[in-house]
DNA sequence: GTGAACAAACAGAACAGTTGGTCTGTTCGT
DNA sequence: ACGAACAGACCAACTGTTCTGTTTGTTCAC
Protein backbone atom coordinates (compact mmCIF):
# COMPACT_ATOMS: atom_id res chain seq x y z
CA UNK A 1 0.00 0.00 0.00
CA UNK A 2 2.85 2.54 0.44
CA UNK A 3 4.19 1.17 -2.37
CA UNK A 4 4.25 3.45 -5.03
CA UNK A 5 2.98 1.25 -8.28
CA UNK A 6 5.06 1.74 -11.36
CA UNK A 7 3.37 4.18 -13.46
CA UNK A 8 2.69 4.00 -17.15
CA UNK A 9 2.37 7.42 -19.29
CA UNK A 10 -0.93 7.63 -18.85
CA UNK A 11 -0.51 7.46 -14.73
CA UNK A 12 2.92 10.09 -15.23
CA UNK A 13 0.47 12.25 -16.72
CA UNK A 14 -2.23 12.29 -14.56
CA UNK A 15 0.52 12.76 -11.49
CA UNK A 16 2.21 15.76 -13.09
CA UNK A 17 -1.66 17.29 -13.33
CA UNK A 18 -1.97 16.57 -9.68
CA UNK A 19 1.38 18.28 -8.78
CA UNK A 20 0.28 21.04 -10.49
CA UNK A 21 -3.12 21.47 -9.51
CA UNK A 22 -1.76 20.91 -5.73
CA UNK A 23 0.96 23.70 -6.26
CA UNK A 24 -1.81 26.18 -7.13
CA UNK A 25 -3.76 24.74 -4.47
CA UNK A 26 -1.24 24.85 -1.61
CA UNK A 27 0.23 28.35 -2.72
CA UNK A 28 -3.51 30.19 -2.75
CA UNK A 29 -4.74 28.05 0.22
CA UNK A 30 -1.71 26.55 2.25
CA UNK A 31 -1.71 23.28 4.04
CA UNK A 32 -4.55 23.73 6.47
CA UNK A 33 -6.62 25.52 4.06
CA UNK A 34 -5.87 23.39 1.05
CA UNK A 35 -8.86 21.20 -0.37
CA UNK A 36 -7.99 17.57 -1.67
CA UNK A 37 -11.19 18.16 -3.42
CA UNK A 38 -10.61 20.71 -4.99
CA UNK A 39 -7.48 19.23 -6.22
CA UNK A 40 -8.55 16.06 -7.96
CA UNK A 41 -11.19 18.57 -9.22
CA UNK A 42 -9.03 20.79 -10.96
CA UNK A 43 -6.43 17.75 -12.08
CA UNK A 44 -9.49 15.69 -13.47
CA UNK A 45 -8.75 12.81 -11.70
CA UNK A 46 -9.75 11.04 -8.33
CA UNK A 47 -9.10 10.92 -4.96
CA UNK A 48 -7.91 7.38 -5.56
CA UNK A 49 -4.76 8.17 -7.48
CA UNK A 50 -4.01 11.07 -5.54
CA UNK A 51 -3.76 8.63 -2.63
CA UNK A 52 -2.03 5.92 -4.74
CA UNK A 53 0.47 8.58 -5.96
CA UNK A 54 2.03 10.69 -2.77
CA UNK A 55 0.27 9.24 -0.10
CA UNK A 56 -1.74 12.13 1.69
CA UNK A 57 -1.99 15.72 2.07
CA UNK A 58 1.51 15.94 4.05
CA UNK A 59 3.83 14.58 1.54
CA UNK A 60 1.78 15.71 -1.30
CA UNK A 61 3.04 19.02 0.01
CA UNK A 62 6.31 17.96 0.27
CA UNK A 63 6.26 16.93 -3.02
CA UNK A 64 5.08 19.88 -4.35
CA UNK A 65 7.50 22.58 -2.10
CA UNK A 66 10.86 20.52 -2.48
CA UNK A 67 10.04 20.51 -6.93
CA UNK A 68 9.06 23.80 -6.68
CA UNK A 69 12.48 25.07 -4.25
CA UNK A 70 14.50 22.97 -7.23
CA UNK A 71 12.77 24.49 -9.43
CA UNK A 72 13.53 28.21 -8.29
CA UNK A 73 17.15 27.25 -7.19
CA UNK A 74 18.07 26.45 -11.71
CA UNK A 75 16.00 29.32 -12.73
CA UNK A 76 18.01 32.48 -10.87
CA UNK A 77 21.32 31.11 -10.49
CA UNK A 78 23.29 33.63 -8.08
CA UNK A 79 26.08 36.10 -9.30
CA UNK A 80 27.82 37.18 -6.52
CA UNK A 81 30.42 39.70 -8.22
CA UNK A 82 27.07 41.48 -9.11
CA UNK A 83 24.26 41.27 -6.27
CA UNK A 84 22.18 43.61 -7.33
CA UNK A 85 21.48 42.27 -10.74
CA UNK A 86 20.82 38.99 -9.35
CA UNK A 87 18.38 40.73 -6.84
CA UNK A 88 16.64 42.38 -9.58
CA UNK A 89 16.67 38.83 -11.35
CA UNK A 90 14.71 37.52 -8.64
CA UNK A 91 12.46 40.19 -8.29
CA UNK A 92 11.14 39.47 -11.65
CA UNK A 93 10.83 36.08 -11.11
CA UNK A 94 8.94 36.71 -8.18
CA UNK A 95 6.25 38.63 -10.39
CA UNK A 96 6.41 35.46 -12.74
CA UNK A 97 5.70 33.19 -10.39
CA UNK A 98 4.06 34.18 -7.33
CA UNK A 99 3.59 30.69 -6.32
CA UNK A 100 6.66 29.70 -5.34
CA UNK A 101 7.61 32.52 -2.98
CA UNK A 102 4.10 31.78 -1.46
CA UNK A 103 4.66 27.92 -1.05
CA UNK A 104 7.86 28.65 0.97
CA UNK A 105 6.35 31.28 2.99
CA UNK A 106 3.15 28.92 3.88
CA UNK A 107 6.22 26.06 4.58
CA UNK A 108 8.03 28.81 6.78
CA UNK A 109 4.86 29.18 8.61
CA UNK A 110 3.48 26.23 8.91
CA UNK A 111 5.88 23.74 8.87
CA UNK A 112 9.52 25.58 10.20
CA UNK A 113 8.65 28.50 12.95
CA UNK A 114 12.43 29.04 13.16
CA UNK A 115 15.96 28.38 11.60
CA UNK A 116 16.65 27.30 8.42
CA UNK A 117 13.74 27.16 5.53
CA UNK A 118 14.87 23.76 4.58
CA UNK A 119 17.18 21.23 7.17
CA UNK A 120 19.76 21.07 4.29
CA UNK A 121 20.55 24.09 3.58
CA UNK A 122 24.48 23.19 3.36
CA UNK A 123 23.89 21.50 0.28
CA UNK A 124 21.33 23.66 -1.37
CA UNK A 125 23.16 26.93 -0.80
CA UNK A 126 27.10 25.59 -0.84
CA UNK A 127 27.41 26.87 -4.41
CA UNK A 128 26.17 30.71 -3.65
CA UNK A 129 28.23 30.88 0.01
CA UNK A 130 31.39 30.37 -1.78
CA UNK A 131 30.34 32.36 -4.76
CA UNK A 132 30.07 35.53 -2.27
CA UNK A 133 32.63 34.67 -0.32
CA UNK A 134 35.00 34.53 -3.49
CA UNK A 135 33.46 38.01 -4.61
CA UNK A 136 34.27 39.11 -0.74
CA UNK A 137 37.85 38.28 -0.89
CA UNK A 138 38.38 39.75 -3.85
CA UNK A 139 36.77 43.01 -2.38
CA UNK A 140 33.91 43.73 -4.00
CA UNK A 141 31.46 42.21 -1.42
CA UNK A 142 31.21 43.95 2.14
CA UNK A 143 32.68 41.54 4.71
CA UNK A 144 30.51 39.45 7.43
CA UNK A 145 28.98 36.30 6.94
CA UNK A 146 28.78 35.27 3.50
CA UNK A 147 25.28 33.19 4.85
CA UNK A 148 24.14 36.43 6.53
CA UNK A 149 25.13 38.29 3.23
CA UNK A 150 23.12 36.18 1.34
CA UNK A 151 19.89 36.41 3.76
CA UNK A 152 19.77 39.82 3.35
CA UNK A 153 20.05 40.32 -0.72
CA UNK A 154 17.09 37.80 -0.68
CA UNK A 155 15.05 40.23 1.88
CA UNK A 156 15.56 43.21 -0.41
CA UNK A 157 14.56 41.28 -3.96
CA UNK A 158 11.60 40.45 -1.62
CA UNK A 159 10.54 43.66 -0.57
CA UNK A 160 7.61 43.66 -2.93
CA UNK A 161 6.91 39.76 -2.98
CA UNK A 162 3.78 38.39 -3.57
CA UNK A 163 4.91 37.34 0.76
CA UNK A 164 5.68 41.35 1.36
CA UNK A 165 4.26 42.76 4.55
CA UNK A 166 3.81 46.38 2.81
CA UNK A 167 3.00 45.94 -0.69
CA UNK A 168 2.83 42.94 -2.69
CA UNK A 169 3.52 43.58 -6.77
CA UNK A 170 1.90 41.98 -9.46
CA UNK A 171 3.24 41.73 -13.02
CA UNK A 172 -0.15 44.23 -14.44
CA UNK A 173 1.73 46.96 -12.74
CA UNK A 174 2.61 49.76 -15.43
CA UNK A 175 6.15 48.72 -16.48
CA UNK A 176 7.25 52.25 -15.46
CA UNK A 177 6.42 50.91 -11.46
CA UNK A 178 8.28 48.09 -12.11
CA UNK A 179 11.58 49.91 -13.34
CA UNK A 180 11.05 52.40 -10.76
CA UNK A 181 11.36 49.32 -7.91
CA UNK A 182 14.23 47.72 -9.98
CA UNK A 183 16.30 50.68 -9.95
CA UNK A 184 16.19 51.16 -6.48
CA UNK A 185 16.40 48.08 -5.59
CA UNK A 186 19.52 47.96 -7.90
CA UNK A 187 21.20 50.85 -6.49
CA UNK A 188 20.07 49.75 -2.90
CA UNK A 189 22.12 46.61 -2.97
CA UNK A 190 25.34 47.64 -4.60
CA UNK A 191 25.27 50.20 -2.21
CA UNK A 192 24.60 47.47 0.81
CA UNK A 193 27.27 45.15 -0.42
CA UNK A 194 29.92 46.72 -2.28
CA UNK A 195 32.92 47.11 -0.22
CA UNK A 196 34.06 50.46 0.70
CA UNK A 197 37.25 50.38 -1.10
CA UNK A 198 39.39 52.90 1.79
CA UNK A 199 39.07 55.20 4.29
CA UNK A 200 35.29 56.05 5.68
CA UNK A 201 32.44 55.75 3.52
CA UNK B 1 -27.62 39.32 18.06
CA UNK B 2 -25.09 41.24 16.21
CA UNK B 3 -25.24 43.51 18.79
CA UNK B 4 -22.15 43.11 21.20
CA UNK B 5 -23.41 43.14 25.08
CA UNK B 6 -22.34 45.68 27.48
CA UNK B 7 -19.05 44.24 28.78
CA UNK B 8 -19.00 44.49 32.70
CA UNK B 9 -15.56 44.38 34.04
CA UNK B 10 -15.30 40.71 34.29
CA UNK B 11 -16.70 40.69 31.26
CA UNK B 12 -14.08 42.85 29.19
CA UNK B 13 -11.08 40.68 31.29
CA UNK B 14 -12.88 37.63 29.71
CA UNK B 15 -12.37 39.58 26.18
CA UNK B 16 -8.79 40.53 26.46
CA UNK B 17 -8.08 36.63 27.46
CA UNK B 18 -9.70 35.53 24.32
CA UNK B 19 -7.93 38.07 22.49
CA UNK B 20 -4.42 36.50 23.99
CA UNK B 21 -5.68 33.45 23.05
CA UNK B 22 -6.61 34.03 19.77
CA UNK B 23 -2.93 36.03 19.32
CA UNK B 24 -1.17 33.49 19.68
CA UNK B 25 -3.24 30.72 17.85
CA UNK B 26 -3.58 32.50 14.88
CA UNK B 27 -0.20 33.49 15.20
CA UNK B 28 0.73 29.37 15.30
CA UNK B 29 -1.31 28.05 12.62
CA UNK B 30 -3.28 30.93 10.70
CA UNK B 31 -7.06 31.76 10.06
CA UNK B 32 -7.65 28.35 8.43
CA UNK B 33 -5.54 26.32 11.09
CA UNK B 34 -6.96 28.11 13.91
CA UNK B 35 -9.33 25.95 16.23
CA UNK B 36 -11.84 27.87 18.03
CA UNK B 37 -11.91 24.86 20.57
CA UNK B 38 -8.04 25.67 21.61
CA UNK B 39 -8.88 29.31 22.00
CA UNK B 40 -11.33 28.77 24.16
CA UNK B 41 -9.51 26.61 26.44
CA UNK B 42 -6.56 28.45 26.53
CA UNK B 43 -8.57 31.70 27.72
CA UNK B 44 -10.69 29.58 29.93
CA UNK B 45 -14.02 30.24 28.75
CA UNK B 46 -16.16 29.15 25.88
CA UNK B 47 -17.63 29.18 22.66
CA UNK B 48 -20.53 31.51 23.39
CA UNK B 49 -18.50 33.93 25.06
CA UNK B 50 -16.61 33.99 22.34
CA UNK B 51 -19.21 34.65 19.71
CA UNK B 52 -21.21 36.82 21.66
CA UNK B 53 -17.78 38.88 22.06
CA UNK B 54 -16.61 38.75 17.84
CA UNK B 55 -19.74 37.11 16.14
CA UNK B 56 -17.25 34.79 14.46
CA UNK B 57 -13.70 33.42 13.66
CA UNK B 58 -13.14 35.45 10.87
CA UNK B 59 -14.41 38.75 12.57
CA UNK B 60 -11.85 37.33 15.65
CA UNK B 61 -9.07 37.28 13.74
CA UNK B 62 -10.04 40.93 11.77
CA UNK B 63 -9.84 41.94 15.93
CA UNK B 64 -6.63 40.22 16.74
CA UNK B 65 -4.89 41.59 13.47
CA UNK B 66 -5.87 45.26 13.62
CA UNK B 67 -4.57 45.05 17.57
CA UNK B 68 -1.35 43.93 16.56
CA UNK B 69 -0.59 46.29 14.18
CA UNK B 70 -1.63 49.28 15.47
CA UNK B 71 0.77 47.70 18.67
CA UNK B 72 3.69 47.53 16.30
CA UNK B 73 2.93 50.82 14.73
CA UNK B 74 3.61 52.62 18.42
CA UNK B 75 6.43 50.30 19.59
CA UNK B 76 8.57 50.83 17.02
CA UNK B 77 8.18 54.41 15.54
CA UNK B 78 10.30 55.63 12.47
CA UNK B 79 13.72 57.81 12.78
CA UNK B 80 13.98 58.76 9.48
CA UNK B 81 17.02 60.50 9.56
CA UNK B 82 18.47 57.37 11.21
CA UNK B 83 17.10 54.03 8.91
CA UNK B 84 20.10 52.23 9.45
CA UNK B 85 18.52 52.61 13.70
CA UNK B 86 15.36 52.23 13.06
CA UNK B 87 15.62 48.36 11.16
CA UNK B 88 17.72 46.90 13.87
CA UNK B 89 15.28 48.37 16.25
CA UNK B 90 12.78 46.32 14.45
CA UNK B 91 15.20 43.70 14.13
CA UNK B 92 14.92 43.45 17.77
CA UNK B 93 11.17 43.92 18.12
CA UNK B 94 10.97 40.69 15.43
CA UNK B 95 12.90 38.44 18.38
CA UNK B 96 10.66 39.71 20.85
CA UNK B 97 7.21 39.70 19.62
CA UNK B 98 7.77 36.95 16.31
CA UNK B 99 3.55 36.95 16.76
CA UNK B 100 2.81 40.11 15.32
CA UNK B 101 4.95 39.52 12.10
CA UNK B 102 3.64 36.09 11.60
CA UNK B 103 0.10 37.16 12.01
CA UNK B 104 0.55 40.31 9.18
CA UNK B 105 2.42 37.54 7.40
CA UNK B 106 -1.02 35.04 7.33
CA UNK B 107 -3.24 38.14 6.90
CA UNK B 108 -0.99 38.66 3.73
CA UNK B 109 -1.43 34.84 2.67
CA UNK B 110 -4.94 34.67 3.24
CA UNK B 111 -6.27 37.64 2.57
CA UNK B 112 -4.50 40.27 1.00
CA UNK B 113 -2.39 38.53 -2.05
CA UNK B 114 -1.49 41.71 -3.79
CA UNK B 115 -1.29 45.20 -3.48
CA UNK B 116 -0.88 46.78 0.33
CA UNK B 117 -1.03 44.58 3.34
CA UNK B 118 -3.74 46.86 4.80
CA UNK B 119 -6.40 48.98 2.68
CA UNK B 120 -6.11 52.30 4.46
CA UNK B 121 -2.32 52.39 4.76
CA UNK B 122 -2.43 56.31 3.75
CA UNK B 123 -3.46 57.10 7.06
CA UNK B 124 -1.24 54.37 8.75
CA UNK B 125 1.73 55.29 6.88
CA UNK B 126 1.67 59.19 6.30
CA UNK B 127 3.96 59.65 9.19
CA UNK B 128 6.64 57.47 7.93
CA UNK B 129 6.31 59.00 4.28
CA UNK B 130 6.31 62.45 5.13
CA UNK B 131 9.26 61.87 7.82
CA UNK B 132 11.15 59.95 4.72
CA UNK B 133 10.37 62.84 2.78
CA UNK B 134 12.08 65.03 4.27
CA UNK B 135 15.29 63.51 5.16
CA UNK B 136 15.22 63.28 0.66
CA UNK B 137 14.61 66.74 0.74
CA UNK B 138 17.62 67.14 3.16
CA UNK B 139 19.56 65.39 1.29
CA UNK B 140 20.38 62.36 4.41
CA UNK B 141 18.37 59.76 2.18
CA UNK B 142 18.82 58.12 -1.24
CA UNK B 143 15.66 59.88 -3.64
CA UNK B 144 13.09 57.94 -4.85
CA UNK B 145 9.21 57.12 -3.95
CA UNK B 146 9.34 56.91 -0.02
CA UNK B 147 7.20 54.36 0.00
CA UNK B 148 9.46 52.15 -2.06
CA UNK B 149 11.80 53.44 0.25
CA UNK B 150 9.92 52.59 3.43
CA UNK B 151 8.84 49.34 1.94
CA UNK B 152 12.78 48.39 1.36
CA UNK B 153 14.31 48.95 4.97
CA UNK B 154 11.00 47.14 6.32
CA UNK B 155 12.66 44.00 3.93
CA UNK B 156 15.93 44.50 5.09
CA UNK B 157 15.01 44.78 8.82
CA UNK B 158 12.84 41.31 8.52
CA UNK B 159 16.06 39.02 6.44
CA UNK B 160 16.32 36.87 9.40
CA UNK B 161 12.68 37.74 10.72
CA UNK B 162 10.00 34.65 11.98
CA UNK B 163 8.87 34.41 8.57
CA UNK B 164 12.90 34.99 6.57
CA UNK B 165 12.83 32.23 3.41
CA UNK B 166 16.49 31.68 5.12
CA UNK B 167 16.81 31.82 8.21
CA UNK B 168 14.82 32.98 11.02
CA UNK B 169 16.36 34.07 14.38
CA UNK B 170 15.07 33.47 17.40
CA UNK B 171 15.55 35.25 20.66
CA UNK B 172 17.73 32.07 22.39
CA UNK B 173 20.78 32.33 20.05
CA UNK B 174 23.69 33.57 21.08
CA UNK B 175 23.99 37.50 21.42
CA UNK B 176 27.04 37.49 19.22
CA UNK B 177 25.42 36.33 16.69
CA UNK B 178 22.65 38.74 16.84
CA UNK B 179 25.31 41.45 17.27
CA UNK B 180 26.97 40.16 14.18
CA UNK B 181 23.02 40.83 12.15
CA UNK B 182 22.52 43.89 13.67
CA UNK B 183 25.97 45.33 12.60
CA UNK B 184 25.57 44.22 9.12
CA UNK B 185 21.83 45.30 8.44
CA UNK B 186 22.90 48.54 10.26
CA UNK B 187 25.48 49.15 7.44
CA UNK B 188 23.61 47.95 4.88
CA UNK B 189 20.50 49.90 5.42
CA UNK B 190 23.29 52.73 5.57
CA UNK B 191 24.83 52.08 2.64
CA UNK B 192 21.37 51.55 0.72
CA UNK B 193 19.92 54.32 1.90
CA UNK B 194 22.62 56.87 2.36
CA UNK B 195 22.22 59.80 -0.34
CA UNK B 196 25.52 60.32 -2.23
CA UNK B 197 26.76 63.43 -1.22
CA UNK B 198 28.29 64.27 -4.48
CA UNK B 199 29.71 63.16 -7.69
CA UNK B 200 30.14 59.19 -8.28
CA UNK B 201 29.81 56.48 -5.55
C1' DG C 1 -3.15 -12.50 -34.17
C1' DT C 2 -5.94 -13.30 -30.20
C1' DG C 3 -7.75 -13.66 -25.99
C1' DA C 4 -7.02 -14.76 -21.17
C1' DA C 5 -4.80 -12.61 -17.19
C1' DC C 6 -3.07 -9.21 -14.49
C1' DA C 7 -2.00 -4.69 -12.88
C1' DA C 8 -2.79 -0.03 -13.13
C1' DA C 9 -6.22 3.81 -13.78
C1' DC C 10 -10.41 5.29 -12.60
C1' DA C 11 -14.99 6.77 -10.42
C1' DG C 12 -17.60 7.48 -6.71
C1' DA C 13 -19.70 5.92 -2.47
C1' DA C 14 -18.79 5.42 2.30
C1' DC C 15 -16.68 6.49 6.78
C1' DA C 16 -14.98 8.37 10.88
C1' DG C 17 -13.40 12.31 13.00
C1' DT C 18 -13.45 17.14 13.32
C1' DT C 19 -15.08 21.95 13.18
C1' DG C 20 -17.48 26.31 13.29
C1' DG C 21 -21.44 27.73 15.07
C1' DT C 22 -25.96 27.49 17.92
C1' DC C 23 -29.12 26.39 21.73
C1' DT C 24 -30.67 25.43 26.42
C1' DG C 25 -30.25 26.06 30.83
C1' DT C 26 -27.65 27.70 35.07
C1' DT C 27 -24.93 30.98 37.91
C1' DC C 28 -23.45 35.46 39.20
C1' DG C 29 -23.44 40.34 40.18
C1' DT C 30 -25.89 44.33 41.09
C1' DA D 1 -35.27 40.43 39.33
C1' DC D 2 -32.91 41.24 35.39
C1' DG D 3 -29.26 40.98 32.24
C1' DA D 4 -24.70 39.48 31.56
C1' DA D 5 -21.41 35.56 32.14
C1' DC D 6 -20.96 30.99 31.80
C1' DA D 7 -20.87 25.80 30.78
C1' DG D 8 -21.55 22.24 27.96
C1' DA D 9 -24.45 19.60 24.97
C1' DC D 10 -25.86 19.66 20.30
C1' DC D 11 -25.89 20.00 15.25
C1' DA D 12 -25.10 20.23 10.50
C1' DA D 13 -21.59 20.50 7.33
C1' DC D 14 -17.25 19.38 5.86
C1' DT D 15 -12.74 16.89 5.25
C1' DG D 16 -9.07 13.62 4.80
C1' DT D 17 -8.89 8.97 3.96
C1' DT D 18 -10.35 4.28 2.70
C1' DC D 19 -13.05 0.87 0.25
C1' DT D 20 -15.63 -1.38 -3.47
C1' DG D 21 -16.24 -2.14 -7.93
C1' DT D 22 -15.37 -1.04 -12.97
C1' DT D 23 -12.62 0.09 -17.04
C1' DT D 24 -8.43 0.30 -19.58
C1' DG D 25 -4.00 -0.99 -21.28
C1' DT D 26 -0.30 -4.32 -21.67
C1' DT D 27 1.76 -8.92 -21.65
C1' DC D 28 2.30 -13.33 -23.26
C1' DA D 29 1.10 -18.20 -24.10
C1' DC D 30 -0.92 -20.34 -27.81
Amino acid sequence: MLDEPLLTAKGEATRRRIVAAATAEFAAYGIAGARIERIVAEARTNKAQLYAYFGGKERLFDAVFTASLERILEVVPIDADDLAGWAVRLYDEYLVRPDLIRLATWHRLERRPAGHLVPDTARLDTGKLTAIAAAQAAGRVVPGDPFDVMALVIAMSMAWSPVSNVYAATADEPEEVHRRRRDLLRRAVAGATGAVPSGRA
